[in-house]
DNA sequence: GATCATGATACCGAAAAGGTATGGATAGGG
DNA sequence: CCCTATCCATACCTTTTCGGTATCATGATC
């Protein structure tokens, strides 16, 4: 059977129409070259040199033949090197789930960190809900995810990468918008906005916690799923909110942003299956605990 | 050094998950192939398949080598099948030179058969003055041409492939136009339009000849290097012409043909090297030998 | 015509491949 | 819980293939 070695012999001859020089280059002696091209060109049925005295030349069809070669050896080659990389977790694929405050704090930064040090990994970000995101990553539908710290769970690993304070969003007009500091109890009876338990309960329980600590049951007017969508309705003036601190970049008309005391504090945490075997992953972890620091 | 078969090995081992039954499919017993897939890691570095106990699945980095290594098979086994076909000509390259008036009789047909049955060549035609085409052969720069018989020439073998006969053709309102068939002294002192000596040697040593056979020595009045220039000027009466019969299919207003007595024939050949041995010839001769009958 | 260069052939030892027999580990059934 | 069937790895042997050395045949060159 042809294989990848007669190939290889094939072109050094090709290139150099010289068995003794082919031969040297190769490290083997005359002979053994000599009998391996003639054994190629049994098995093709193809006469791929005209002998002459002198030197050799290449049939048309051994030209074309030398085409092909060439190709198949890059490619063979090409093949044993992406098998090394991608066990070095530098080629392949790596998808990664994300909550949107994420897109805020540290995904941005992470993400073209990871991608400029392992540029053959195709990376998928997709932006869902917080609360879906544990079990997604359980399922092995992202390899790593960037959420809320859900806590222990059993075959999930968490390292926490950021940690950021709640803030008080309310609108400029607002009578809580003249304190520079906020204490809990101040906000005993204001209509609040957030985002439902369904969609991000560590969130949703941090601020109940925290109305709890000033001595009252929070009411929520509003619910909404787009954290976006909150602060502008905080802008309308139809209620304030317990944000994340990263929210108050966006910069929005009318809204102002005053500190919590004793505020709570919420962490973005990437969690993974230990039993991932995806060699991407590990990078991918490395740069986010680089990122943490 | 990893070589073919163990690509092959490891695509039937990755498709089946199964060292017993790809050894099966490869005709080999299954010790055989787990050394060589172990010995395809090792020299690799890289760990293809997981080893449960039940059944073997791949790893990341054997995903990727399997895509990989499939693509390097098909190329290699295309490699072989294409020295195959460009040993019998299906495959490769040919130039064809043609004096134009092949374009008006064989060459068509002969191109479109030819390309038909071997769709793998890749036919470069090229149109060049009928003088050039002899020496263009010669030199290599042709696989073949259609000319004029240039008769016999060393290192050139023609064959006959067309034959006609010249034609007079002159404006409608000339005298000769009153008859059906024209003998050559009838065009004695009559100002002739032909195509250079240096253009088109044969046709135009024949047109000589047959007006010294009607006992007088023709006057060109005008020479220009194209076909479709001289008609279109005896079709302003500017003066007659001798043409090969196929240039009455243009169908150009106020021009007709008319026969000529005894009339001169010119033969288109196919000519080339007996010593080229571009294997994509002889099929081309084969079928211009077909069109020919 | 002698010589040199070049590729092919003959023969031998080494390396590698495949085959058979068998061992060890594990999942599934009784 | 043990037994068995399955499956892959290992050991050992035989055959094939590969590369090396020596030598031959051929054709170009002086």
């Amino acid at each position: 059977m042809i294989d990848i070695r007669q190939m290889r012999y094939f072109v050094a001859l090709a290139e150099t129409l010289h068995f003794g020089r082919a031969a040297e280059r190769l490290h083997i002696s005359q002979p053994p070259l000599s009998r391996q091209i003639a054994a190629l060109e049994k098995e093709l049925g193809v006469r791929l040199f005209e002998r002459h005295s002198r030197r050799a030349t290449l049939t048309h069809a051994g030209r074309r033949f030398l085409e092909d070669a060439r190709a198949v050896l890059i490619s063979f080659d090409q093949a044993c090197r992406n098998a090394r990389l991608a066990e070095r977790g530098e080629l392949g694929e790596l998808s990664i789930g994300f909550m949107m405050h994420a897109a805020y704090t540290v995904l941005p930064g992470l993400a073209r960190r990871y991608m400029a040090n392992h540029p053959g990994v195709r990376v998928e970000l997709r932006e869902v809900v917080p609360a879906t995101l544990t079990d997604a990553v359980l399922a092995g539908q992202f390899d790593a995810a960037i959420m809320f710290n859900p806590g222990p769970i059993r075959g999930l690993e968490t390292h926490t990468i950021y940690r950021e304070r709640l803030c008080l969003a309310v609108h400029a007009s607002h009578p809580l918008a003249d304190h520079a500091v906020i204490r809990a109890k101040q906000l005993a009876g204001e209509p609040l906005i957030a985002v439902p338990t369904d969609v991000a309960p560590k969130l949703r329980e941090a601020i109940v916690a925290y109305c709890r600590s000033g001595g009252f049951e929070p009411t929520f007017r509003l619910e909404v799923a787009l954290q976006q969508t909150i602060v502008n309705l905080v802008a309308e003036n139809l209620g304030i909110a317990l944000v994340p601190q990263s929210m108050g970049q966006l910069g929005i008309a009318n809204l102002v942003h005053r500190k919590l005391e004793k505020a709570p504090t919420i962490e973005h945490v990437v969690a993974w299956r230990p039993s991932n075997l995806n060699p991407a992953l590990q990078p991918f972890l490395a740069e986010a605990r680089a990122v943490a620091l």
